[in-house]
DNA sequence: GACCTGCTGCGGCGTG
């Protein structure tokens, strides 16, 4: 047999970056018959063998970073082996989604069997047996998520030095799913103890998908030295696109009876009846009735139902039978998604994404986008934007939802995204750490707790003053207490809080009912709005009826049904849109040019919102009175427009926040100009103060244990944006 | 209108 010769190297790297494996990796890659390995996966070798930088991998979705980062860190791993020099667990890759441990297990299962390094992985369904035999033998890499390490060092802090011992690598799975969120400053905590347990750094490798801030990205991996951290980035070929967005009218207003989605939908069917394709949704409710009438066409047609909804409230097994049906290529499969696919679980290449109604950010729309296009085949993606028909209010007649829409499409081929928050501390989860902290040491000093958690910069802008009121805070609702030689032990509430398993998450979730069938459980549904006994659900892609409601044991039984269900009444909170869309709204409204990617429709709706903008004459003034409503619009973000609503509400205008506008009710332009003159001569309030008159700042898991001062300071920091505001009140009254 | 993610230890019961 011949080997094929071993992957040529770039002029960066230098020819022999593949010489430096680990001569069983080598010969794992020839097996694979790969004739050449991808330039990120050869200048990732360098790096990472050296082991003394961290490293920031960006690449799109199966753009191979898996084995960009495990070649080279199993050929240092297989080394120390041979030289038998470890002694614990040498990789820890901290990974967002159960599904994708599952995935990378099995994907470095075989790599890692020929050079004799165990893998593990480790999450909430993985059995006690192999967490066991980690914790006796510990060695080689471990996959598990931030919530399963975090359980590691509540129950089991004091094995936790001894297990890491001899750490050289975190891996960060996925990190751009943990920028700005209680996840990821929980994530960046996580790493920090494990380097000081372990007594000493380990190489910190994120694998991202392509920002638009890698420097940002780099800075939330290493805090404090993200200008040291080695980016790479591969951007891929410039692959082709082939876009469209599709405009639509139809009775919108609430009193009106449907058919108004048949017309999109009708053209939906035919681009996805056949071939394996992915149409995201922006709610669970969206994904079955448009799983439902998808598949009321199909059934018309007498052809197979190809059609799947896919979304967070279905039980782990109906979406592993979804994902399988799009990943055999036997048969056509269309799934309906939210949000649940943009991760990188392994569906393969579909042949065209669909996005119903305007997507929800920019990045979410890039991740969506890059699950299409198959090796050199273009990625095809359909937008479609339902507007108003025979529009009335200015809301109506400016068509918000087609230009914010043509505004992120813009901003998607310059390549630019959101901007997470990573600035602001997250007192919710610092909460959490400590008392984590306590639990693992079985107490600590005030002065520990702060050196392990914030004065190395995992909480970075939590000064020694603010950490003191917080823990004064925390004691007056027995969440932490102090023993007279000043020990810090968790309270009352703190231990009951340790106790139960929900403590592991950064984040907060709502109890649910489990909906039940006779062979199994289907997923689950929220307790309010009451399901009644004899209600027809639509769920899983089927219709059932409610037989029974037991509120005690928190399930709802349900039997299949004919005839058309109703989505469950699932609730959530809107995703803000950044400034950056909103600012670049009012660029589309205020251009000319027609993108070739609108259809004639989508065209025409564009034509009418700009000519709207024009006759109310936003162009030059961000303010208009219509039906006794003085409306504003400030263009920006919805932060800004919040604090904007705030600000009105702080010198005694009623004002509310609707979408991308502002609106005053009873209180005429020239009024509401003269207050805000006053406003802005005054000056603004402290925004600590402002936020002292919002009525719920709550807004993570463990808020409500900050006490006034400190959470009016955290929802300040978080939710305002005074500054922001005021600069647009400046114009408005000038 | 309105996403997503995660989870331990132990007692009780049935079976071989």
């Amino acid at each position: 047999m011949t080997r094929p010769s071993p992957p040529s190297g770039s002029e960066k790297t230098g020819p022999d970056a593949f010489a430096l494996l680990h001569r069983g990796v080598q010969r794992w890659v020839w097996e694979r018959r790969w004739t050449s390995l991808r330039p990120i996966q050869e200048q990732a070798i360098r790096p990472i063998i050296g082991g003394d930088t961290d490293v920031l991998l960006a690449a799109a979705t199966a753009g191979g970073k898996t084995e960009a980062v495990f070649l080279p860190v199993c050929s240092v791993l297989a080394r120390d082996a041979e030289h038998g020099e470890s002694t614990g667990i040498q990789a820890v890759c901290l990974s967002p989604l159960k599904a994708l441990i599952n995935d990378q297990h099995t994907r470095l299962t075989d790599l890692c069997a020929r050079i004799g390094i165990p893998v593990t992985a480790w999450h909430g369904d993985i059995g006690v047996i192999q967490k066991d035999r980690l914790r006796e033998e510990p060695s080689g890499i471990l996959l598990i998520t931030p919530e399963s390490l975090e359980a590691m060092f509540v129950t089991r802090g004091s094995t936790v030095a001894r297990l890491f011992a001899d750490l050289r690598y975190i891996v960060v799975d996925e990190l751009h799913a943990f920028l700005g969120t209680a996840r990821g400053a929980q994530l960046r905590s996580l790493m920090h103890r494990l380097e000081r347990a372990a007594g000493h750094r380990a190489a910190r490798i994120g694998l991202s998908a392509t920002l638009a801030d890698l420097r940002a990205a780099a800075e939330f991996l290493r805090p404090g030295e993200g200008d040291r951290v080695t980016i790479l980035e591969d951007r891929g070929a410039g692959k082709q696109l082939l876009l469209q967005v599709r405009g639509y009218v139809a009775d919108l207003r609430e009193d009106a009876e449907g058919g108004a989605c048949d017309a999109a939908t009708g053209h939906l069917y035919q681009v996805v009846r056949t071939g394996h394709n992915m149409v995201f949704v922006n709610s669970r409710a969206e994904a079955e009735s448009c799983a439902a009438a998808l598949s009321e066409f199909a059934e018309q047609d007498r052809i197979p139902n190809p059609f799947t909804p896919h979304h967070g409230s279905l039980s782990a097994e109906l979406r592993a039978h979804a994902e399988q049906r799009l990943k055999n290529r036997s048969a056509p499969a269309t799934i309906v998604c939210t949000a649940t696919l943009e991760l990188g679980i392994d569906v393969g290449w579909v042949d065209t994404v669909v996005q119903l109604g305007t997507p929800p950010t920019v990045a979410g729309l890039r991740q969506r986008l890059g699950r299409s296009g198959r090796g050199s085949a273009p990625a095809k993606l359909y937008v479609y934007i339902t507007e108003q028909s025979l529009p009335e209010t200015p809301v109506e007649r400016l068509r918000l939802d087609l230009v914010q829409t043509v505004a992120m499409v813009e901003l998607l081929l310059r390549r630019w995204c959101e901007p997470p928050d990573l600035e602001t501390p997250h007192l919710s989860t610092l909460v959490q750490q400590i008392l984590s902290v306590l639990a693992q040491h079985g107490g600590a000093s005030a002065l520990r707790l702060y050196r392990e958690l914030c004065a190395d910069g995992a909480f970075p802008g939590v000064d020694e003053q603010t950490f003191a009121d917080l823990l004064r805070a925390l004691g007056a609702h027995g969440i932490v207490t102090q023993e007279r030689s000043g020990l810090l032990l968790p309270g009352k509430v703190g231990e009951t809080l340790l106790n139960h398993y929900s403590f592991y998450s950064a984040f907060d979730t709502v109890e649910e009912y489990t909906i039940a069938t006779v062979d199994g459980d289907m997923g689950t549904m929220p307790i309010s709005p009451a399901v009644d006994t004899g209600a027809l659900l639509a769920f899983g892609g089927r219709s059932w009826q409610v037989v029974e409601v037991k509120p005690a044991e928190r399930r709802v039984l349900v039997v299949p049904a004919r005839g058309e269900g109703v989505p469950p009444g699932f609730a959530g909170v809107p995703v803000p849109v950044s400034d950056g869309v909103r600012q670049h709204m009012r660029e589309v409204y205020l251009g000319t040019d027609v993108p070739r990617y609108l259809d004639e429709a989508a065209a025409i709706l564009l034509e009418e919102g700009r000519m709207a903008f024009r006759e109310i004459g936003l162009a030059d003034l961000h303010v208009h009175e219509y039906d006794g409503e003085t409306l504003l619009f400030p263009w920006r973000g919805d932060r800004v427009v919040e604090t904007i609503c705030h600000l009105l509400r702080w010198v005694g205008i009623k004002a509310a926040h609707a979408g991308a506008l502002v609106t005053v009710p009873d209180v005429p332009p020239e009024r509401l100009r003269g207050a805000v003159s006053r406003l802005v001569k005054a000056g603004p309030p402290d925004p600590v103060d402002l936020a002292g008159m919002v009525a719920d700042k709550r807004r993570h898991k463990y808020d409500h244990y900050l006490g006034e001062e400190l959470l009016s300071r955290s929802y300040a920091a978080q939710a305002l944006d005074v500054p922001g505001a005021m600069r647009f009140l400046e114009q408005l009254s000038g």
